[in-house]
RNA sequence: GGAGAGGUGGCCGAGUGGUCGAAGGCGGCACAUUGCUAAUGUGUUGUGGGCUCAAAAGGCCUACCGCGAGUUCGAAUCUCGCCCUCUCCGCCA
């Protein structure tokens, strides 16, 4: 969220941003707003101003056994009027504040302009499998039981997992791949809350715009994260940090709930689009000046898992009108599904400046003194669903089989290939 | 869930109606001094907002002692609500 100091002086820039977004915040109503609010504020300050140096004279006088009803009667007459001005004041914050919320963040200068179709694929790695005849995920998690979208149908409703057998381990692995994976490139591991408060969300830019995709539980007041960003970012809400702190670099597992209002559809069968999902996220804290190196160092942190698991994949730059809310800039990582026969996002990886920080509060002691908001990044490293779907449509064998990556045999206690189970028993 | 205690500046910790943005200490910074990255001395050191200034510096004003209301001429200090922490009891994977 921006302050409105910065929206007054770079008006054209977040006019600019707003319309690029496709956003709708109201920007000529902020201004008019901040513009009655500097005035109210210069009169009732300059009210507070006299009210305190009368009162002071009174406690004087006071102190001295003067008489002082009279001097009281009109001070406190003076209170009141301020009272009022306070409260007309209020009420334009609350206006300014509502409409802040929808100001978005301003994408980076290197940010493609358009809609979707402007997006930029930027780097591809490894040789999608483009054969007639693959299966896609959903049968060959059928035919190897692993995998029962029915059975959680029956007790959850459409967009839910069953993983059996191997395939419950074989989550179970790639999560701890990808968190030793991490751990070892410098991410420190936390273990998060999955259910926190509209704060938190909010600090993330998730609310006020994505409301209606959040899992309440109003008897709480608590929502069901939508991913550990939200939890991972607001790890330090509300303090300073040192600049020899920085950067934060951390990593954490955690389910992720998501209402999908209004996405059920013809591409969001199996496990491609699930109101409950297994991800692991990164979340960097960083230096302002530093903060568009970690998004590429991130990103190649995320494409690591990728390539370690040898599944192929394309880097996409998303272009303005792709861009999320609160980022500046983003690459999505998208990995081949050759069942499916198209590319599946797995990994978003943002760069969101200081506009997070500004939110929840982050700031950092600079060398020089000053108090400055840091940076944050974060992305998926990687979420575990779709990887599911393109490492199974990618391993397929003729035989009806599943190789599984040498990197997850540790994992997986030493388990090479996922196979039908034998006589028809269960796997 | 019940009973009690408490939340003050980067940290520790005073402060129960006025001159308190807040003693003292630690830490930080500057200078001085000492035969050296130690010790000592002196000074300095919060944040947001508004106005002023071409800008910066500076200056003036205002707000902030967990959050929000209230009492009062005047609130860190009194009252009410909320949040959080700690201790004891209960419950519990």
């Amino acid at each position: 969220m921006y302050d409105l100091k910065f929206i007054r002086s770079h008006e054209a820039l977040v006019r600019e941003a707003i319309a690029r977004k496709r956003e709708s915040a109201d920007l000529d109503r902020i201004l008019e707003l901040d513009r009655r609010r500097r005035e109210r504020l210069g009169e009732v300050e300059a009210m507070k101003s006299e009210r305190n140096r009368r009162s002071q004279e009174i406690g004087r006088a006071k102190a001295a056994g003067r008489e002082v009803d009279g001097e009281a009667a009109a001070v406190r007459a003076l209170g009141d009027r301020i009272q009022a001005l306070d409260e007309e004041l209020r009420g334009i914050d609350a206006a300014v504040e509502d409409l802040l919320q929808w100001v978005p963040n301003i994408p980076d200068e290197s940010v493609p302009i358009g809609d979707e179709s402007a997006n930029q694929v930027v780097r591809a790695w490894g040789e999608p499998r483009r054969e007639e005849g693959l299966r896609d995920h959903l049968e060959l998690g059928a035919a190897l039981g692993i995998l029962d979208i029915s059975a959680s149908a029956r007790m959850s409703g459409s967009g839910f997992s069953v993983h059996l057998g191997a395939g419950a381990r074989l989550q179970r692995a790639l999560i701890d791949f990808m968190l030793d994976f991490h751990c070892a490139r410098g991410f420190r591991e936390v273990r998060v809350p999955y259910l926190t408060r509209a704060e938190a969300l909010f600090g993330c830019g998730q609310l006020p715009k994505l409301h209606e995709d959040m899992y309440a539980l109003p008897a709480e007041e608590l929502f069901l994260i939508p991913t550990a960003e939200v939890p991972l970012t607001n790890l330090h809400r509300g303090t300073t940090l040192f600049e020899k702190d920085l950067p934060i670099r951390l990593v954490a597992y955690s389910p992720c709930f998501r209402r999908e209002a209004g996405a059920h559809g013809k591409q969001t069968h199996g496990l491609v689009r699930l109101h409950q999902f297994d991800k692991v996220e990164m979340v960097k804290l960083v230096l302002p000046e530093t903060g568009a190196d970690e998004l590429e160092s991130l990103t190649a942190a995320a494409e690591g898992v990728l390539q370690a698991l040898g599944l192929p994949y394309r880097v996409v730059l998303l272009a303005t009108g792709d861009l999320s809310f609160a980022a500046a800039k983003c690459y999505d990582l998208e990995l081949w599904a050759p069942g499916e026969g198209r590319w599946l996002e797995v990994s978003s990886c943002s760069h969101f400046t200081d506009f997070q920080a500004r939110r929840i509060g982050l700031r950092y002691r600079a060398a020089d003194g000053k108090l400055r908001h840091l940076h944050t990044l974060n992305g998926s490293g990687v979420a575990l669903p779709r990887l599911t779907v393109a490492l199974l449509e990618h391993y397929q064998t003729p035989q009806g089989t599943v190789r599984l990556p040498e990197a997850l045999a540790p994992y997986m206690g030493g388990l090479r290939e996922l196979a039908p189970p034998a006589g028809g028993a269960e796997g």
